[in-house]
DNA sequence: CATGAATGAGTATTCATTCAT
DNA sequence: GATGAATGAATACTCATTCAT
């Protein structure tokens, strides 16, 4: 019944304290130019005790990728399938707020890491494949057949729609992890918008009846 | 006259057999996962050979960028120069080779070693951008706006639809580097056929008269 | 109040441990010739907890040379002030003092590693030079010129003497630490024997009045 | 009959332009960072070939050890045993011409590399205790008995003095090869003047009638 | 539980030495 | 003989992990 003592609220944030900081890290250096030292000085702790919590870096780095992975998916779903009105307006939108979400701030970032690092973590690649990459397809390729069965799209070919749909956001992302600081051609246009042109020049392509320019 | 000796030939191949094994093991394993007496090996030298040839692990690594790097865009920026017709083949036609010669082989695994180690190398994440990214995407610029001046293309922003052009294939790029041997979702489409469809997507959305369907 | 475990104790002492292990084997087998693990292993402590306490092989060498230096050079310097009577006298205590307590242990070893190692440390040898040899001569000079003021000593030119002074005693310590093993010459005079005999001889030559044989 | 061709002159020559190179850099830089291709490229071969004259660094080190030593002292002692006249005088000469000939050049160098090295190459230090230092302490101990004997010194204990003689010339040859380039106590005095007043001083409390000052 | 001192396996790099040409 | 390409033993240093306090 007592409420629980400063120390033991501090103790069980410290899972999370620690994944926040193996995330900004991981992002940031890399796995293997991260030292566990400085995880744990991130999040406060004593070299010591990060052990205490995950029993090496590498299971550090897996707990912090499945931290990360799959938040906004079953959500993103959820939205989905209540959704009525013209399955383009719903894709324009699902990309915009998973660009804020995901892609903008630092737990896009995983998306990068898993990507350097799928080949040391074979069962960690497969776990991303079928926990985010698998259903993201799922969703966006349902929405893209929900709108050639209502009529709204042309009768392209599932797959490659999705590809083209999903690459131009990861490939903004991991361009930006990776060279954000030596390539300036954002200037001109802010991510946001350079998303929105290139969904309305894809969807122009998408569409049975085109708006008029 | 005299036959250079079968040393002088070897010795002549080494720097070249050291940036291959090194491309392969780089893009296999990261840069600080591969050993440098793993890279000497798999070029069939010892340890000491590699520094014959290379002053550090860096170094060979730099070697090896610049090694498989503007190859290819000078060739297709000339080839541009040189085409009559329409643009669009002229897009589709050069995104099917660049696969072929570099998206699919070793030399596409610089693409993503660029991209996972771009931190790591800040002068050398310049150079790429300098060298690589900026030239593309003045070339695929180049091309629209040709499209555009002659009436085959829709006044388009120029920008994002460069992006929509080169995301794609880097996408399938990095993707089967990383997750490949996890995803077997190509298992119904090859590559090629995956990328003409999406290229056809683009384009119905880019021409001013759209083909029937 | 509370007693420090043994563990702390450990760790106060270590610095000192690897200090003194580092002093002897720098002067037993040279710096290049010392291998790191050796000093480590002789304090008694793993490879590993060396760099715990200095940062590089080289960091941990000027430890040691600093550590051993500027012990004696202020408390002779205060002896020196505070004395009155016979020069003769206190030049020939002086020697011996510190011929038992710097020239015969292994802080005389310092001495002669500095010789060794001076081209390798030009910062160290700078702070040697200032902050050694430099005090050692003022100290030294200054007492001639004392005795030559108060028409103890003959007109001597001053630096040549206070050379005269040092070189004999800096060339029995680095003459035993080099060919001590093979040149058994003092067997029928101890150092300190020989070192008085040196005194008494280059003393009648300053002296203003000699003492008769 | 043949007159030797330059390539066999240059082949003769070899071996001591070999034993040149390596005094000068084990005199610089010391025997382990001295790398014997240093040497090689110094003399005008390359590295394999330095291993046909010398099979090791350490045969190379000892051997260049041997050439340089004992150059002097045969002469010396030849000279030493025509001579008729004060033995101050004969002394004070000797004390020069070594300064000339060895402790100025590079042959001085020897004498401070074989302080340095004398514990990794023992047997080099015996021959060089039996045939350089024993000889000279003979040799000047003979010269002062013989002082004595003829009444122009003092009865004094022969050993100490031939200390005296020895320690201030080996001192400032040390001095400056390890501080040359940090103390520059020398610009009021040469060196030779620094020796001239050392063996000034040590005479007047040597000789059995002093000069009157 | 938390700590941080201690550990030692693992790696990049150097350089004396060999030997095919 | 002379060369210099190739070798691999040797060593400084790092950092994930352990465990006594």
């Amino acid at each position: 019944m007592s409420a629980p003592s400063p120390r033991q609220r501090r103790k069980d944030a410290r899972p999370q304290e620690l994944l926040d900081a193996a995330l900004a890290l991981f992002v940031e250096k890399g796995f293997a130019a991260t030292r566990s030292e400085e995880i744990a000085a991130r999040a406060g702790v004593a070299k010591g005790t990060l052990y205490r919590y995950y029993p090496s870096k590498d299971e550090l780095f897996k707990a912090m990728v499945r931290d990360n992975l799959s938040v906004h998916i079953a959500e993103s779903a959820a939205q989905a399938a209540q959704y009525e009105g013209p399955i383009a307006n719903l894709l324009a939108q699902m990309m915009q707020a998973w660009w804020a979400k995901v892609g903008h701030g630092n737990a896009g970032g995983v998306c990068k890491i898993m990507m350097v690092e799928a080949r040391h973590f074979p069962e960690l690649a497969r776990f991303y494949v079928d926990e985010v990459i698998t259903p993201s397809k799922a969703l966006i390729g349902g929405l893209v057949q929900r709108g050639i069965a209502r009529g709204e799209f042309r009768p392209v070919p599932v797959e490659p729609t999705v590809h083209m749909l999903i690459a131009p956001m990861l490939h903004m992302l991991l361009h930006e992890h990776s060279f954000g600081a030596h390539d300036s051609c954002h200037e001109a246009m802010s991510a946001e918008d350079l998303l929105d042109a290139q969904m309305a020049l894809l969807l122009h392509g998408l569409l049975a009846q085109p708006p008029r320019t």
